[in-house]
DNA sequence: CGCAACATGTAAACGGTTACATGATTCA
DNA sequence: TGAATCATGTAACCGTTTACATGTTGCG
């Protein structure tokens, strides 16, 4: 339940509005925690009747400005601070690498060469974002340039893994393509 | 919808009962695609309901042999060959991360610690695998390996990653002690 | 005989996605 | 005045998790 813990960190690092929320899950948090307008509003909700939220302004348009309580803030320490065993995550990728094999050596190909481009895509457009805060001390505080900075190397990783599983399966096949030999040679 | 194309792929493979594809989602496809029993057996009823499975054999005890129809492997086939735009996956360390501010340095310092023993242990794990399989040619075909190689690629990226950030909070401190000499010098 | 393994199912609850719905304010 | 933006909400549906529930077969 990590919406609940995303919402408690933003609001505690100041007040805000859904809307302003959502901003945020729609830039700095988009490819961390991505979540819909529906649910910010729905677990703001949740969060206020629990009473780890509460509303302390309201402004024009019914606009209500979320503040965190002294329990919104202790829960959000007590999550902080316990690393649970990570558990295993669902990668569609690697599902998808299982049965590779039902597919022509031709589509298994196009399929990984397109990962590597999607890969490397990101990967640059990481590296922009690098360059634009690089001069700027605030724009991403410390912790934000370690996420970052995973982001970089995890994009590197498929990149590099697929351009290596791309060598892998070319070493097969010529192999194979030496022990037997074309039928029209 | 993913688990769907799982059983279809695993299915195709052989033809298999939901007890079978459950020990298969518990083993090799533990660290890819987890799913419940519960969860293997009405998405089983599903695919039977939709034409894509048929149950080609009764066993002991109720046992429901599934095998792949025709629609069932045209399916499988559609999904693998288009390669969808990869979206944006849900990260908890990473949300962890951008709000690791929020602990004392002392906190942050065994989080981060904390995740890169849990790394390298998985990934002295998935070492093992790679040594038990080294001399089967059969154990883990082809793209097994990629798959393998790729969960040994990120779980060093996760130990080396947090390795990496404990050094720049290191120099980071460093830096902040050197310009406000401490109290008691 | 009794236990472990085999084998399948249902129901409630949860988190997330998509779509629908409404209205106020600002500013060009 | 009209469009863009601000602002919040609801309902239906889907995939996943957890818990409950039941019965059979093989084997030591």
């Amino acid at each position: 339940m990590s919406l609940r813990h995303a919402l408690l960190g933003l609001v505690g690092e100041q007040p805000a509005s859904g809307y302003d929320l959502l901003r945020t899950f729609n830039t700095s948090l988009a490819h961390v925690w991505p979540a819909t307008q529906s649910q910010v509003y729905s677990e703001l909700n949740k969060l206020t009747d629990l009473g780890l939220l509460q509303v302390g302004a309201e402004g024009p348009r019914g606009r209500k400005e979320y503040a965190l309580t002294a329990s919104g803030q202790a829960e959000l320490l007590r999550w902080l601070a316990d690393v649970p065993a990570p558990k295993p995550h669902r990668n569609e990728l690697l599902l998808r690498v299982f049965f590779l094999n039902r597919l022509t050596p031709h589509q298994a190909r196009a399929f990984l060469q397109a990962r590597m481009q999607h890969a490397e895509a990101y990967h640059q457009s990481l590296r922009q974002v690098e360059l634009d805060i690089k001069d700027d001390t605030d724009a991403l505080a410390v912790y934000g340039r370690l996420a970052l900075e995973y982001g970089l190397r995890l994009s590197a990783l498929e990149r590099d893994w697929a351009q290596w599983s791309l060598e892998q399966l070319a070493r097969i096949a010529a192999t194979q393509a030496a022990t037997e030999p074309p039928v029209t040679p």
